[in-house]
RNA sequence: GCCCGUGUGGCGGAAUGGUAGACGCUGCAGACUUAAAAUCUGCUGACCAAUCGGUCGUGGGGGUUCGAGUCCCUCCACGGGCACCA
């Protein structure tokens, strides 16, 4: 009596998915162990800062590396799959101003939350190695670091500038700032000088920029902005003879129109500006005039071109000219050496100001097609340029240089866009900085075994200052070099240095112990880095310097922590809104029969916008855990693995996670109902004799070989997408022979053990239940991964197209080993050829064996 | 302005230079059912054709090739990054 598939009771993933969760996490299924047998695989997501509920955007993020990282379990690697906690920062604070409780409570409650919502989804991960940065013994171990960088020298402490809001008195992140007002108290933000930490991150710079090329497994767009970041011009330095006595050095990286320099501008940042200034109520004026300019900073961008004649002039290197000099505001004072010389004729910046204020243009470069438009920037050949002439723009660049320094008046030199790297925050919820100011001694770093510097607990936010400054008994401690009466440094560290080294603290399953280099060095690099294309700089940048500067420290031998990158798109949604612009929830919306749309309540006409990022503000967002309750954590992975390639964005779509539901469903009823046939582990154990199996299931058990080998390679190249698909099409190929299963039940139970091993990564629940049910010993996780056999891969006979003049005309069915006049002969008989060729006579017959045969007539 | 991407049905998307649209969503139809849902099966790029079949079709234009979504040139649109960087 054979079951009707469709009275098969649905798939109870409520109890079914807690049951295996449990079981992982009972038995420490995804303990990452070192294992000198096997090859090992450092599998990292981008951990999460605990907000306080976890996103749809994580959901994708941390499926698309479970499935990599059950993937290369189940081929054979000994995996690292860690999970934790990016817990400083500022939202905490804000939380403790406007809930009343204090940061840690409110850091910590959330990651218990978001530690409950991540293990309904059913991650392979080492709980053991979980922690979050705000733990004492990882930022504590930060400080130990943080002194060892300093007697490195890496560390360094400057004037530098802030956001100061002078109501609430207090320093500004940059993301407080809106519009130039402070984000609580409205008041417009001052520039203030404050002295701050800084890690020398350019003195890497050089490194950090030639490695990106050695990063093969990066996406070249990821490598494209960090090159663009670090910024490396080489040029030269050439120091100008000022009429006042003065000397001004510019740096050009095109000192060869140098002959074409018709005047210097220096930016109002300049010393000599500032000391202009102040004899001169003009240059002045002018200078004022921009400092007020420089607050909103598109506004900057777009600004015209101004300056102001110092009256000075300077002597031409080359030539016996005298040139003036300018303060102009297109100069900047933090790039090269905030002055430079000025040709017109060839850069935009220079040609608009010279046209302004009527200054020379004289061109030095002749361009190759006689175009005489300025300003040229092209390449081309040099032209009224004294020994330069005719030489092209790569030659003249070396001579010039080389009689720039023969004569001593500059030298090659290279100039980078990357800053170094200011680490001071004037925050309470931070990694604290172990140092001491001593009015004697003055910046002075702690002793290592006065670390851990803890926060105190004991503080009040009142929203106005930083609490750890006005914590007397906290702040107030002796100096660790003369004992006299001294004060901590009150800053706390930039919760980028948290997320720098992270990674590495994976590497130790005990939290005392960390960075030890047996660890480190088995489990490092990152064999696959995944996360969202929003910190394709900082955090990446960051990230690969403190790696650097740990090994200068002697904590690691790794200089480069991530191997391969991916980013993943960002999930999108539909997004609604009324004519006057309020966001809509999708359930406030209906649509019309005329395809608009309008509200339920008022029946207002709604706007549909495009797919945008999934946010709470634009009311177009799902909530992980109500889809977890409706639909199941295998539909959700599935769903969001599927359709579309996780680097593209994900259009979400409920009929979509509906879809993957029913597959799950659809794969659920084939167990059951081969089940009720008798499929078994135990019809598993002998080798399938394809030679007796009829036709139809030949077909089917070749063709599975081809998925394994299909969806083997989907997920090797990251296309976790046309996995889907193949897994898809085999489920519908076996379907297709359900009539079939009778005295064949060895064939079937192959079939649905290798089908469960290949969807176990993406829909591990399932397969976990299915594979217990088939009687298999030990979890599905813990096995390898199915093979395919290469022979049942090669086809015997192929449907082959046949074109006339390159257009399909037919098909013919042959061997694929058939001679080419056989099946020439074949393909000239079809009925649609014989038409296409219609009496005029072939030319020319083209066969590819296996792809093509075309006639060209 | 510069530097990257991307452009294929109603939609998400497949296609080592070789049958464009796999797989899924949507829609339509059939089977099952008293009925509906669920399920199973089939169809679903446009146009012409009763059928066989034909014409067009991968942002536009041009080229290379027996053959181009794929390679080359050029233009356009959209998205992203950088942006007075000397």
């Amino acid at each position: 009596m054979s079951l009707d598939i469709s009275e098969i009771t649905p798939y109870n993933f409520s109890v079914v998915e807690p049951k295996w969760q449990k079981f992982w996490m009972e038995n420490q299924s995804f303990a990452a162990k070192r294992d000198s047998k096997k090859p090992k695989y450092y599998m990292l997501e981008m951990f999460m800062y605990p907000s306080g509920k976890v996103h749809i955007g994580h959901v994708r993020n941390y499926t698309i590396g479970d499935v990599l990282a059950r993937f290369k379990k189940a081929n054979g690697f000994s995996v690292l799959h860690p999970v934790g906690w990016d817990a400083f920062g500022l939202p905490a604070e804000n939380a403790a101003l406007k809930q009343k409780c204090h940061p840690k409570d409110w850091t910590y409650q959330n990651i218990g939350v978001m530690k409950k919502q991540i293990q309904s989804l059913g991650f392979s991960y080492d709980w053991k190695r979980e922690f979050a940065t705000c733990d004492e013994q990882y930022y504590g171990f930060q400080q130990k670091i943080f002194l060892a960088m300093y007697k490195k020298g890496l560390i360094y402490r400057k004037e530098s500038e802030v956001n100061w809001d002078p109501v609430d008195n207090c320093v500004l992140a940059n993301e407080q700032v809106i519009d130039g007002r402070g984000w609580r108290s409205g008041a417009p933000v001052e520039k203030r000088m404050l002295s701050q930490w800084f890690f020398k991150i350019t003195a890497f710079a050089d490194e950090l920029l030639s490695e990106i090329d050695k990063l093969d497994g990066w996406p070249e767009k990821v490598k494209t902005m960090q090159r663009n970041w670090i910024g490396k011009s080489e040029g030269c330095s050439i120091h100008f003879k000022c009429n006042n006595g003065e000397e001004i050095v510019v740096f050009s990286t095109r000192p060869e129109t140098i002959f074409g320099a018709t005047y210097l501008a220096i930016s109002p940042d300049h010393p000599l500006a500032k000391k202009l200034a102040e004899v001169n109520p003009q240059i002045k004026a002018f200078i004022d005039e921009f400092k007020k300019g420089t607050v909103a900073q598109e506004f900057l961008d777009k600004q015209e071109k101004l300056g102001v004649d110092t009256g000075l002039t300077v002597q031409h290197p080359f030539l016996e000219k005298k040139m003036p000099v300018y303060i102009a505001n297109f100069v900047l004072m933090n790039y090269g050496t905030g002055a430079v010389f000025a040709t017109p004729a060839h850069d935009e910046r220079d040609y608009d100001f010279a046209v302004k204020y009527n200054l020379p243009i004289v061109r030095v470069v002749k361009a190759p097609d006689g175009d005489e438009a300025l300003p040229y920037i092209e390449d081309g050949v040099l032209m009224n340029s004294d020994f330069l002439n005719g030489l092209s723009v790569k030659d003249a660049r070396r001579t010039v240089i080389d009689k720039i320094c023969e004569k001593n008046l500059g030298k090659r030199e290279i100039f980078f866009k990357l800053r170094d790297w200011g680490i001071s925050r004037q925050r309470y919820w931070g990694c604290p900085i172990p140092m001491v100011h001593c009015p004697k001694c003055g910046m002075v770093p702690l002793n290592e075994k006065d670390l851990p510097v803890l926060l105190p607990s004991d503080v009040t936010f009142s929203g106005a200052g930083n609490p750890l400054d006005a914590h007397e008994k906290w702040k107030n401690v002796k100096c660790p070099v003369c004992g006299h009466d001294a004060e901590r440094e009150t800053d706390t560290l930039d919760t980028f240095v948290d997320s720098s080294w992270y990674f590495l603290r994976f590497c130790s399953d005990d939290a005392k112990d960390l960075l030890k280099k047996e660890d480190t060095s088995y489990w490092m690099q990152v064999d696959q880095y995944v996360g969202g294309i929003e910190h394709a700089i900082l955090h990446l940048l960051y990230a690969r310097f403190f790696t650097r500067a740990l090994a200068e420290c002697g904590f690691v031998n790794v200089r480069e922590p991530f191997k391969n990158l991916f980013t993943q798109g960002m999930v999108c949604s539909v997004t609604y809104r009324t004519e006057g612009g309020d966001w809509l929830f999708p359930n406030e919306v209906k649509k019309n029969p005329d395809g608009t749309f309008e509200t339920i309540k008022t029946g207002e006409k709604v706007i549909v916008g495009r797919l945008e990022k999934m946010s709470k503000s634009k009311k177009n967002v799902v909530d992980p855990d109500m889809i977890v309750k409706s639909y199941g954590a295998d539909a959700l992975r599935l769903f969001v693995v599927s359709d579309t390639p996780p680097d593209r964005d994900f259009p979400w779509s409920d009929e979509g996670l509906e879809g993957c539901w029913r597959f799950i469903n659809r794969v659920w009823r084939l167990f059951v109902y081969l089940k009720s046939f008798g499929i078994s582990a135990e019809k598993c154990a002998h080798e399938i004799n394809v030679e007796s199996l009829p036709g139809n299931l030949q077909k089917i058990y070749k063709g599975f070989h081809q998925t394994i080998k299909d969806v083997t390679d989907a997920i090797e190249s990251r296309m976790m997408n046309k996995a889907v698909a193949f897994i898809r099409d085999s489920v519908n190929a076996i379907y297709s022979v359900l009539d079939d299963v009778k005295d064949n039940e060895e064939l079937f139970s192959v079939l649905m053990r290798d089908l469960v091993k290949l969807m176990a990564p993406i829909a591990p629940h399932i397969c976990e239940e299915i594979w217990s049910e088939l009687g298999f010993n030990g979890i599905v996780s813990e096995h390898a991964w199915p093979t395919y056999n290469e022979k049942y891969l090669c086809v015997t006979e192929i449907n082959l197209p046949v074109q006339v003049n390159g257009k399909l005309r037919g098909t013919v069915n042959v061997g694929v080993n058939d001679g080419e006049d056989i099946i020439f002969e074949k393909a000239l008989a079809l009925p649609n050829v014989q038409n296409a060729i219609a009496g005029k006579s072939v030319r020319k017959r083209i066969f590819i064996k296996g792809k093509i045969i075309n006639f060209v007539v």
